[in-house]
DNA sequence: AATACTTTTTAAAATATTTAAAAAAGTTTC
DNA sequence: GAAACTTTTTTAAATATTTTAAAAAGTATT
């Protein structure tokens, strides 16, 4: 059966992606709690829900408990009714995978090193290798919804520009992609695509404010505010890593000194530790070849995490400064809650102490006690995660944006 | 005549008071415009602007300028249907005044002296003062939308309390002071209400991401971010004056060392001209008493404007490091604009120069290349204004909220 | 197991809003 | 200064949404 998802052009049927998009976010829902969601009353849902039923696009799931009285019919999506491609790159290893609607991987992750500093061919050969692995996995392309790719660098999402890295002479790299790939491109920061996928899908559900730090090769910061992605007036909100917040003259990769990044990336803790070994500290890691940061980072925190002393010792020295640094967060935005995520919220609970302790010091008490620190559960994935969702953030703009390709076929019947 | 505004009740007619609030922010509007900022169809808007012109509360103001076609109508709030309340607090000193929709004052502002710090009678107070200029007014209470007050402190616009000041046992501020008056009351954080004036009427206008810096005793932010009052999980956002930036060990009133206050507040300056001068410092403020704060610091930018070179020198070392604070802010926030407003404002140009040279040497330059600095046109008013803006902005949610008192014989017929 | 109370679902009536078309008022061009 | 084009205003018809009420399906209590 081909889908003929689209058609609803006109203004009335935008409901019907909208109830797509919760059902996306939520797995099942009564009609009630679509109601709370859309803002809009009983019938209205109710009809849709309908249609689309006999549509083909959702199916009833059974009841729910019920709370004292009739119990309701939950609604969810048909299963692998859709698809979407998302990407997560860093500065040199990018990866690429199929997810369904349940934030299920279809297609293994398909990890490959694409460096992105001075490097004119990244945006092509990202391009030719998401083709691949899309023709890889056997689905057709009208059942794709699109590819979101979460990067580094100063991104303007709205524009599908990055200004630091993955130029196309003439073009936005999402139109470039969009029309190789044939298929709608989106594009975000890395950092804010985890705090989208925290917000959607981990522990920033349902909550207003939150600071979600991707602590990493630097420390990113995702920014939801009023329930919503915050991106600043270019695009460019949430550069953590580079405020000036030490007066050391250690030089950052922005050029200035004293940034926070400095003091607090994983980069600098690995330094730490062959600084330390160099100078004779006795250690588990003595062992470990340095050279490979991924490799290098995670036998640094499973050794803090076992109890090796030095290893405890420096991220309890980073987590404090990390936590100076969220002091700053705290005071400026009464958040509700902070959530460390990114490669660095593998470490866990060893941040958690620190960071308080710095927050006991460098916070008026009023903010910090209604503030709580959290770690993330979506670990490694949230970035995947986060560029799936960001596709169907995108989901219901598709037929008014003309920039998607093809829009007059793509998913119609 | 009587008014009866509110018999609005059903929600169909609260588009009605959204009309007459975008009338208030914008002064004169047409039809179009008006369509635009509600997002309501033509016919709508028309049909309820013709009820609200029979019901008095509108008139028509004349043409606009064509642009090409038929001259559109512009309408205007009825002059002197409603009047507001507004005050304007600090640690010492309280102002109040009642201002028309039109921003202008029909009672000259009232100050007096009103210390806040363990003053448990504050309420009382400040609610017999506001009742006196109401009734030295001879404005009837019908005519009056209700009290907005801008006050220091940790305040929970939305619940009505302020967790620093102005306690009343056993019942928030606004409910007390709204019985004791007879008139709906709202109180927000002074730096908020005066971001909010530069929202509405001042250089944030129609601008989305906005910092307003509140430069006096403290240094207050208040926020614009999607083009909203920020306010935080509890209401506490925009701590400016006290996230930890400096090494120092001068004790703040916050009980923590090293906030940007200890550094940077208009307090810090008189106390360093006190030191100057007691050091020997030549300048023409050497005959000038500095016991009494507020002419002191008057008098010392007044100094620094006309070329004392000591002032400036002084001006300029606070404008650098209030300019490192705002290297932060730009980093986290990408604003549009960041607003120098509330007492320090009237320095004027003196700070440009010194923050802009903190931005250049703290900030990425595509960040600070994106966002200017602009000085308050709004100045000594700013909070007032605000004040009156709080309470229009509350305007909306008078029928709804049955905290207001009397809701059934207030303002209706 | 019957009754009272909840909540969900369905259906009908009442409202509200948008779309489309026509009329009115101006501007610009030739 | 008429014709062509714009923009605003008015009107009528078509849509969309909400409210209200009633029926259906469960739960809890006695």
């Amino acid at each position: 059966m081909e889908l003929y998802l689209l058609i609803m052009g006109k203004k009335n049927q935008q409901l019907k992606k909208k109830i797509i998009k919760y059902l996306y976010y939520s797995d099942t829902l009564s009609v009630a709690e679509l109601c709370l969601k859309a803002d809009k009353s009983l019938p209205v849902i109710s009809k849709f829900l309908n249609e689309l039923i006999e549509e083909g696009l959702i199916t009833e799931t059974g009841y729910a408990a019920s709370s004292g009285g009739r119990r309701p019919l939950t609604y969810a999506i048909v299963p692998n009714l859709l698809y979407v491609v998302s990407v997560s790159m860093d500065q040199y290893v990018s990866r690429i995978a199929i997810m369904n609607l349940k934030n299920s991987f279809v297609t293994p992750v398909e990890e490959f090193e694409l460096p992105l500093t001075k490097n004119p061919d990244a945006s092509f050969v990202l391009a030719e290798k998401i083709e691949e692995v899309i023709t890889n996995s056997g689905i057709p392309k009208n059942k794709i919804a699109g590819v979101g790719i979460g990067m580094p660098g100063f991104v303007d999402a709205k524009k599908g520009i990055n200004y630091t890295f993955l130029s196309v002479p003439g073009k936005n790299v999402t139109e470039y992609m969009s029309e190789k790939i044939g298929l709608p491109v989106f594009i975000d920061n890395d950092s804010r695509l985890i705090a989208l996928a925290e917000l959607r899908f981990g522990a920033a559900r349902n909550k207003t404010n939150v600071m979600v730090l991707n602590v990493g090769w630097g420390v990113g910061l995702g920014m939801i505010l009023n329930g919503e992605l915050f991106k600043g007036h270019n695009g460019f909100a949430g550069e953590f890593s580079h405020i000036p917040l030490f007066t050391n003259s250690i030089l950052c990769s922005c050029g200035k000194t004293g940034c926070l990044e400095t003091e607090t990336s994983l980069m600098v803790v690995i330094k730490k530790v062959q600084e330390g070994l160099r100078g004779g500290r006795m250690s588990v890691l003595k062992d470990v070849a340095m050279e490979h940061f991924e490799q290098a980072i995670e036998a640094i925190m499973n050794a803090a995490k076992e109890g090796d002393q030095f290893a405890a010792e420096l991220f309890s020295e980073t987590g404090y400064k990390i936590g100076r640094g969220v002091a700053i967060l705290i005071h400026l935005f009464n958040p509700e809650t902070v959530i460390l995520s990114g490669r660095g919220s593998l470490a866990g609970k060893i941040w958690q102490a620190p960071i308080q302790q710095a927050l006991n010091e460098h916070c008026i008490p009023r903010l910090a006690m209604n503030t709580n620190i959290e770690i993330s559960t979506l670990g490694y994935h949230a970035e995947l995660i986060g560029a799936a969702a960001l596709v169907m953030e995108n989901f219901e703009r598709r037929t008014e944006t003309s920039g998607t390709p093809e829009p007059d076929d793509h998913l119609l019947k």
